[in-house]
DNA sequence: TGTGCGATGTAGACATTGTCTACATCGAAG
DNA sequence: CTTCGATGTAGACAATGTCTACATCGCACA
């Protein structure tokens, strides 16, 4: 089994992304607000692939837009965080938190 | 020049515990601090490629230790973060802090 | 006085993640 | 028809994560 399943880095920005995007998380819109908050601008081969593999991880699932794609082309995917990714994200922010603290003087204030 | 240059999520986890073991930053007890403070268990064999990695990227640089090393073995590294690298932890940590606001709901409280 | 042990470090291999470019699909506007 | 925009897929390759095996050098002590 394999297990030591920490998200990367990129996955980590991906799924935060996903969270706050809630209802409206489909590709092209998490690759806008990836930029617009993250500063993280890639290709959408890279968003793509980086989501395929977090769904064969259990950490992200998707369904295919039902309302009408009246806009052409490939039906769009909805993506959103499953329970797995959640936690994940939980785990991964509070080993972040114990890390940071006490390192305020080298890092400074986030706050800032 | 490849710019883009984001450490890994394992590369944070060890610059970080570079910072916090300060003049004590040498393999072992980074492997011992990893394993305490962040629950990250890994062989000596990937701290030490992780470390040459980042030195490659001038993220951390190393002594070989000057005082006696009584010891035995080969003369021990200690290592250290360069100014690079803790640019590089306050950028990424004042991204994740902006993903994660507004989460709280469903990641909870950092704090509990 | 040689043998094993512990603290180090190095090398090579391989799995996972990060990232791009090229290509394919399908309505709507010309 | 042909083009365009919004989508998605495939294949390749670079960067990161991770291990096992091996090498070095004092020291304890049989």
């Amino acid at each position: 089994m394999p297990q030591s399943n920490y998200p990367g880095e990129f996955e980590q920005m991906v799924l935060l992304v996903l969270l706050r995007l809630e209802d409206d998380a489909y590709a092209l819109a998490v690759l806008k607000e990836l930029d617009r908050s993250a500063g993280r601008r890639v290709s959408r081969g890279t968003l793509y692939k980086t989501l395929d593999r977090m769904e064969a991880k259990g950490m992200v699932e998707w369904t295919t837009e039902a309302s009408t794609p009246e806009r052409g082309g490939h039906p769009r995917r909805l993506f959103s965080v499953t329970p797995t990714g959640v936690e994940a994200l939980r785990a991964s922010r509070e080993t972040l938190v114990r890390l940071w603290s006490g390192l305020d003087v080298v890092l400074g204030d986030p706050a800032e």
